[in-house]
DNA sequence: CATGAATGAGGATTCATTCAT
DNA sequence: TATGAATGAATCCTCATTCAT
């Protein structure tokens, strides 16, 4: 029965679930999780109601698909851009940019991110935390760790230094303004979490 | 012709008033507001199904009363504790160290607001932000301006300083341990901070 | 106990009682039976909410009760002005005229008991065939059998003849226009109504 | 890409429509608009209780297209009696015979418009007033007016002369005895109108 | 008798999911 | 595989009614 060769089906499958996560990614960022209406979703990505249902066996499914198909993509995108840095400083100014960059081009799916870091689900909380555990380990590995190593950081917890990195690059990319541009530079964010990591001990910032 | 004077009766609303808004604290807190149950809130209190109506017209009136609620009682928290201060940099540090006290104190209340403020409902949002103004503005003039002013602060962008600053803040806020305490010390954060803020021009983070 | 007199509390319950009727006659014509809000018709009464509760055991006895003030009022008010009559053809037009005054004066009860006419709460219908039986009776006997034993009246069959005119009655009477106003003229009404009634068998009007 | 043809599909909707649209008139004639179950009706249809939201967009909704569907197949069975009839007075006659069957065979659904037009709710009685609007208007020209242009009625005023019309066909249709037949003979009553709006104005009935 | 907080049954509506075609 | 009618659990909200004061 099969008149279309498996290769020309995989395509067409492959871009119905890429339009069906599209689809996902803007009525989850603009309704949340719970106020997500599966149907309209289905609708938006052009296809009949039912047919969601054919590609993600549940509503929930599709939530975690989504996050890890936007977790691979914007690793992938970071990674891409930043791969070719050797200097640590200049890494994470590197991952600022690229996140941005990202994060503007795909408002919907980042949003989508943060919602869901922030938000009350435990589980789909976890998936996030996994799906992203590869750009973690880079910042941790190839960003902290490696400053600390050619002491340039002065910050010695990795852990800390991971988490407020992530904390102002999560917190930045929803700093949205009206068009959708994040209106932080991301050289001046970059500067200041260096800032904050390089601060020698005897900085003058006593309190 | 209610036979408890008027005193008596106040305080008996107040207080139910006042159970209503904690359970609905717990019940916003694990289940988002999309996915909060109302009826489980009024018997969480310790009422029948329908009481929560007698007290807020909506769920989202409650949502927005309990943001009200906790905004005010975590303003006040803080200032109280931080209005001695003198010096913007102890003044931080008093921010952060009162503001994680409390978070540590009313959890609930507090995953509430993050949820909220990186939540995908404008509306909810827009009312955090205005019940958290006076907060805000107090981090924007007390101490950001104040510390442009004293020459401390080399960071001259009171927004991108007074945004930095909250990012961080609610980014740690949002890092709790498996016993609800905020694993980050206050006053690490509060030095990191401070050193992206007042890092010189001259310093040796060039990129 | 009793400071006042018996006389002057009755007095005073019987005017609460009218205060309560008289809001529940304008709730009920305008939301309808099952649309209506006791409570609010309490609020409306100048009570506080649960108060009807203490004249009337339930909604639907309040309705009752209504029905059995409006009819009795109803019925006295044209009786009055129409028994001084003697000749059939004349009580007749004294009936519309009397009753359509009576109408723009009470127009919520009057609309109270023509929305419960043609109704489907078959209860609260008995109630108000019940309630209006002496007027019914009236004009059964001193109008219809009245103009047909004195020869004036054609149309031989008491019931039907009874039943047509109380139809124009209730018809004509919500032609309301936007004062409120019975727009048609009660002289031309019952015109019609007496044309109907003492058309000869020998009326050109064969069909 | 559904397997059944168009047209089968479009058959089994309108049956099902059908079937939740006599549900409907059963329920609102028993219940009235405000009491109506909504989940009943379309379980008495043969469907789980959500399901005529697959239908209708609300209550309100299945009820106004309930008074568009009836409007229309009264007007129809009436007008298709009628039409081929000249003389206005036969006209009426036939009016009052043809709308007489039609309720006595559709009982429900002609309670629902009585009820309706002597009910509270002034959205859904414009609605039957638009809904019902070709049979007023022929009643108004194609008998009224053509018997006054006659010379057959003697009654001048078209709209008086409509409104009375009307106001004793819709009561009548009210009358029904135990068994849902009307006890009034459409033709006594066709002739109680004629004689209304025939007489002379030298007519013996001088009040 | 008046009050109004509390109750909880009831009902409109939504929507994730199933499944026959 | 796509469709979309059908399902029915779930939920927000209303409100008649009760009752302690």
């Amino acid at each position: 029965m099969a008149r279309l060769s498996k290769a020309v089906r995989d395509t067409a499958l492959a871009e119905s679930r890429q339009r069906l996560l599209d689809a996902a990614a803007n009525e989850f960022a603009s309704e949340g999780y719970a106020g997500a209406n599966i149907n309209r979703i289905s609708l938006a990505a052009g296809f009949a109601k039912g047919t969601v249902y054919n590609y993600f066996p549940s509503k929930r499914d599709l939530m975690l698909a989504l996050i890890d198909v936007v977790a691979c993509a914007h690793t992938e995108a970071v990674l891409q851009q930043v791969e070719s840095e050797q200097d640590p400083a200049r890494r994470l100014e590197g991952f600022f940019r690229a996140g941005f960059a990202f994060v503007e081009q795909h408002s919907a799916q980042a949003r989508v991110i943060v919602n869901t870091v922030y938000g009350p689900d435990a589980e789909i909380r976890e998936r996030v935390y996994k799906a992203y555990e590869r750009l973690f380990t880079w910042i941790a590995k190839d960003i902290v760790e490696a400053g600390i190593a050619r002491g340039d950081f002065q910050m010695l917890d990795t852990n800390l230094a991971t988490a407020l990195t992530m904390t102002v690059y999560l917190g930045s990319c929803s700093q949205l303004d009206s068009k959708g541009k994040i209106w932080l530079d991301p050289s001046q964010v970059a500067h200041f979490v260096l800032d904050g990591l390089c601060a020698r001990t005897d900085s003058p910032n006593k309190i």
